[in-house]
DNA sequence: CTAGGTGCCTGATTGC
DNA sequence: TGCAATCAGGCACCTA
């Protein structure tokens, strides 16, 4: 599924890609994926919007537009966005068909249809209560020590929750308590200082790497680049979906337990 | 405030 | 073999 670093990659890719591009048209064939404004409207008022360049905030591809307008997308589970060029068919699973002035295409497909497209002039009422961007040069060590203070839940719902963190998911989650040697169901209160620190550490490494992988790219998920290739850091995954082999670091077979309805997976040796 | 449950979806996997 | 039930996942929304 994608997360922060399957976002950034794409979000990059789609810059280089389309800044200075102008949509022409938009056809939207699911209309659940538009959730602002309604699928009519966006269809009438996409034609004409220049795209000025396209980031990230959270686990959301935001492209920044003339006028001072935005246009969100969140890929959710299975969600893709793909550059094509000039009269491509869209694929069975395309929701949502831009053409561009230039001729190429910009397709969303999305099997499970959970992925959703924003198109607003107030960024703010869509993304601004996600937290703090892990990977930002002012998220400090401070800032998560502040998340994690108080809370007497497990810290892994906490890391998942994206109006503290924005960005991480199952996958990285998990990968980022491995490698801070901690256990999911720690109390996040009774963490050491020391912990802290290692848990800071892992989280913006085990997200730069996976960055530099371009991404993780499961099986039976779904996940494409921009060009349609998948990632390569699935092959650097420690823990997520390995139930049963061996720990990289100490060989005990890596567990899966559920932790408030998610699958998590962990060493039961290394992770206390 | 947090914790827990449900609905949204489809394809892969499991159970009989 | 074939079909039905279950599972996976992020997030909005609901109740306790």
């Amino acid at each position: 599924m994608p997360e922060l670093p399957e976002v950034e990659t794409l979000a990059r890719q789609l810059h280089k890609l389309l800044a200075g591009a102008v949509f022409a048209r938009a056809e939207v064939l699911w209309p659940r994926s538009i959730a602002l404004p309604d699928a009519a409207e966006f269809a009438r008022q996409a034609p004409g919007l220049r795209i000025e360049g396209v980031g990230r905030r959270g686990k959301f591809i935001v492209f920044g537009l003339s006028g001072g307008r935005h246009l969100l997308i969140h890929l959710r589970m299975s969600g893709q966005v793909r550059v094509e060029p000039p009269g491509t068919a869209p694929d069975g699973h395309a929701r949502v068909v831009f053409d561009l002035e230039d001729g190429r295409r910009l397709i969303f497909s999305d099997t499970r249809k959970f992925g959703r497209m924003y198109l607003t002039s107030d960024m703010g009422a869509v993304a601004g209560k996600l937290g703090a961007e892990p990977l930002a040069e002012d998220f400090a060590l401070a800032d998560l020590r502040a998340l994690l203070v108080r809370r007497k839940g497990a810290l892994k719902p906490l890391l998942l929750r994206q109006d503290l963190l924005a960005g991480l998911g199952n996958i990285y989650a998990d990968e980022a308590l491995f490698a801070a040697r901690l256990h999911p169901q720690r109390k996040a209160d009774t963490l050491t200082p020391g912990e802290v620190r290692r848990l800071y550490t892992a989280i913006r490494q085990v997200l730069a790497q996976a960055i530099a992988g371009r991404g993780t790219t499961l099986r039976d998920a779904r996940y494409r680049d921009a060009e349609g290739r998948p990632g390569e850091f699935q092959e650097r995954l420690c823990v997520y979906q390995r139930h049963g082999e061996p720990c990289v670091r100490c060989g005990t077979p890596i567990e899966r337990i559920v932790v408030s309805q998610r699958g998590t997976h962990y060493c039961p040796h290394c992770q206390s």
